[in-house]
Formats: structure tokens, C-alpha cells, sequence
DNA sequence: TGTACATCAGTGAACGCGCGTTCACTGATGTAC
DNA sequence: TGTACATCAGTGAACGCGCGTTCACTGATGTAC
């Protein structure tokens, strides 16, 4: 069977899987209508029919673009924030140790990082149908409750200054993440991401830790 | 003389202008180059060697879209904090009442806003050449700029608690926008920015303002 | 005031290229019995 | 173990359409003298 030799030993030269990474890739740069199937398949060394085989029409290959992409993301902030919370037993010190491996993790990319495939569609969601739309939203939502959770979790032990928009304080992770990487990019200047991600850190603990 | 009418009365329906505002909004919804010539003149109502009359050619539409978007961008933000600081002469006042307006005026947008062309054209920057995307930086830098001066003008007069990072404080302001744009517009809810915009005026008044 | 010329704001027709998509076909591997 | 059939992962050639760009030309308005 094909899916019990995929689990045990994952091939990385699977064509599939390199049409989409290096779709991402071109993407991100340039936007997905500039994108042709054409510069795919002569990166990945398979021709026009060879494409759509794997895929029934352009279309379907943004909504593979954005299901790899939900996979990959939601892999990384799991990770990470469990790794943040295994160290610590309180839901906000976990956290705030979680945010900054989070900040170091964007720190340590070899260049700036090449941007997020959810602002690059939402951008150009014109070219899509409502379920590549919607799959767009639904990403965003998990960050809002993720954090939402983490927040109201935090609140039960530390009573918060003043009384926050906890909705909006979940949504200023993505917000920065995603604006971060639009400065960073612009600007060329890998370190302003992890840096406002250390702000957003510093918030939290204004919001929560005693004076 | 043609600028001397201009100054007097401004030609609303001056036919260039009419294609930047349509190419605007259509860049805004689908992308650069999803974005055609053709779809263009059909909604200002001209050929197509009319275009070719007003742009040289399709890069030089990017380049005045740009120009136009940076000086609309700049009209906007003097406006709305000369405003704040009118009301106010201590400089940390006037800034807390210039995001308040801020904030209120996304808020008061018809529907969802359209989002940011800098954003758009940064996520397809491999499209445009290096003038334009030094246009886009120098737009955001201007952002720095006006942010950082604010902080460290309100620093001289209100000890800032902890050693914040002013930079990045001031990038946060961008950062927050471009952000908010992008999950707004991807969730379809217009309270999103104007929210992160208040929560951004609580952290400037978290560090300045003394408990 | 009239004439000659220049500029402005376009028109109309043609171009060639690249794009996404289709269709009939194929060689290698897997599965049933 | 051999044979028949099915599926996988593509190939190769052709298609038509839309795109950005070019070129020669034009009618209306402005300017010099």
C-alpha cells in the first residue's frame, strides 16, 4: 500500500509535494496569477500534462497551497507553545516563554521570512472561490482562539488590569505576525517581525503581571 | 492655462485619475496582474491606445498608483494628528486623541476597508522594479518616522516605564494596520483594525502614563 | 482678427506570445485469481 | 507461477483566447505673430 509506505518512510521527492513548495514559493514573491504552471513544471522537471494529472485545474492548486499551508502552521504553533508550557507549569509564564521562542524562532531564519500565504490570497481573493475563502478564514479563527483560550485561561489566575478587549488581544498575534512580515519585507529588515512579537510579549505582561 | 483651471476647479472626471481610482480598487481585489488593461479602459470608458497615451506602459501604471496611494497616505495621517494635537498641547494627550480619531475613522469606513496597496504590491514586489518597491519602503519608513518622533518628543516629558524598544514601538503602528487589514478583510469584519488601533493607544498609555 | 503650427487626448487595427486547458495515448507498477 | 486487468504517473501535440504593446493617424483646443 502506498499509504503505509508513505507513513514509514515519507518521500520527499514526491512530484506533488515539490509542485506545491515550489508554487509557495512563486507565490509569495509574486502573486498567484503571475504564477504560471508553466515555470512549476520546468522547476520540478514534468510536463504541462504531468500538472494536471495532480491537478484538475489552477484553482485546485490554491486549495492545496492553502490546505499544505494550514497543515504546516498549525504543526509550528503547537509545537512550539507546548514546548513553552512543558517548561512551566503557569498558563501565562508558559505562555510568555512560548512568545519569546516564538520571536526566536523568527529571528533565526536564514533571511527575512518569505511572507504568509494567507495575506498573499487574501489580497487576491478575487481569483478564488468561497471554499478557498473560507479555508483562509478558518485559519485565521484558529489563531483567535488559540490565543483567546490562553488568555482566558491566564485570567482565572491573574486577574487582568483593567478590562481588556480579549478578543482583540487574541487577534494582535496574528495581526502582528502579519504585519510584521509586510514591514519586514518592504523594508528588508528581518528583525522587525520578532521584535514586535517581543512587544506583543511585553503587552501581555503589562496587562497581566502585578507591578 | 491647463494647471491654473486645475487649481480652480479640479476635474473629478480628469480620465487618468479615473484609471488610477478603478485600477486601484481592482489591484486591491485581485492582484497587479490578474489586473487587465482591457478591464480598465472598459470602466473608464476609452481604448486602449488611450491607456497607452496616459501610461507608457503597465509598469509605469504601478509606479503612478504608488505615488498616488503614498500621497493620499500621507494627506490622511497630517490631518488626522494635527487634529489630535489642536485639541491638546501636551504631545502624549494630543497622540493618545490622534489614534482615538484614528480609530474612529475606520470605524466609520462604509464597509470592510479595501485594504492597503503597499501591502498588495509588497506581497507581488517581484513583479515591479526597484524604484518602485524603494517607493513602497520610503512610504513605511515615513510611517517610522512619524511615530518615532512622537514617542521620543512625549519621552521628554513623560518617563517612559521599562526600556521599550522605540523603534519597534513606532513600527508598531504600521504593523498594526497592515495586520488588521489583512484579518478584517479576511473574516470580513470591519471592527477588527479599529480595535487593534485602540489596543495599540492603551500600550503607548500602559508605558507612559504613570499608574 | 486671421492664419500656421503645436500640443492634447485620444482612435482603430494589427501583432505575436504565453497562458490554461483538453485529449488520446503510454510504460511501469500493483492486484486478483 | 503465470496471465489479465487496473491503476499510477505521467507524455506530446494541439487549441483558442486574452493579454500587453506598437504604429500610423485624427479632431479639438491652445499659442505665436
Amino acid at each position: 500500500m502506498v499509504q503505509s509506505k508513505m507513513l514509514q518512510a515519507p518521500k520527499t521527492t514526491d512530484t506533488r509535494e515539490r509542485l506545491l513548495e515550489v508554487a509557495e514559493t512563486a507565490v509569495l514573491a509574486k502573486g498567484f496569477s503571475a504564477t504560471s504552471i508553466e515555470e512549476l513544471i520546468a522547476a520540478v522537471g514534468i510536463t504541462k500534462s504531468g500538472f494536471f494529472y495532480h491537478f484538475k485545474d489552477k484553482n485546485e492548486l490554491a486549495k492545496a497551497m492553502m490546505l499544505r499551508y494550514l497543515a504546516h502552521d498549525q504543526r509550528v504553533l503547537d509545537e512550539i507553545f507546548q514546548r513553552g508550557d512543558e517548561l512551566n507549569e503557569d498558563p501565562l509564564h508558559g505562555f510568555l516563554v512560548g512568545l519569546k521562542m516564538f520571536a526566536e524562532m523568527m529571528q533565526n531564519l536564514p533571511d527575512v521570512h518569505p511572507g504568509c500565504l494567507a495575506a498573499s490570497f487574501c489580497y487576491q481573493d478575487h481569483l478564488f472561490d468561497k471554499e478557498i475563502r473560507d479555508l483562509n478564514a478558518k485559519g485565521i479563527l484558529r489563531w483567535r482562539g488559540r490565543f483567546r483560550e490562553r488568555l482566558d485561561l491566564i485570567a482565572t489566575r491573574h486577574p487582568p488590569r483593567g478590562q481588556p478587549d480579549f478578543e482583540a488581544m487574541a487577534d494582535m498575534a496574528a495581526t502582528l505576525v502579519e504585519g510584521g512580515l509586510i514591514l519586514g519585507r518592504a523594508l528588508r529588515d528581518a528583525t522587525i517581525l520578532p521584535r514586535q512579537v517581543l512587544l506583543y510579549r511585553d503587552f501581555i505582561r503589562a496587562i497581566f503581571v502585578a507591578a
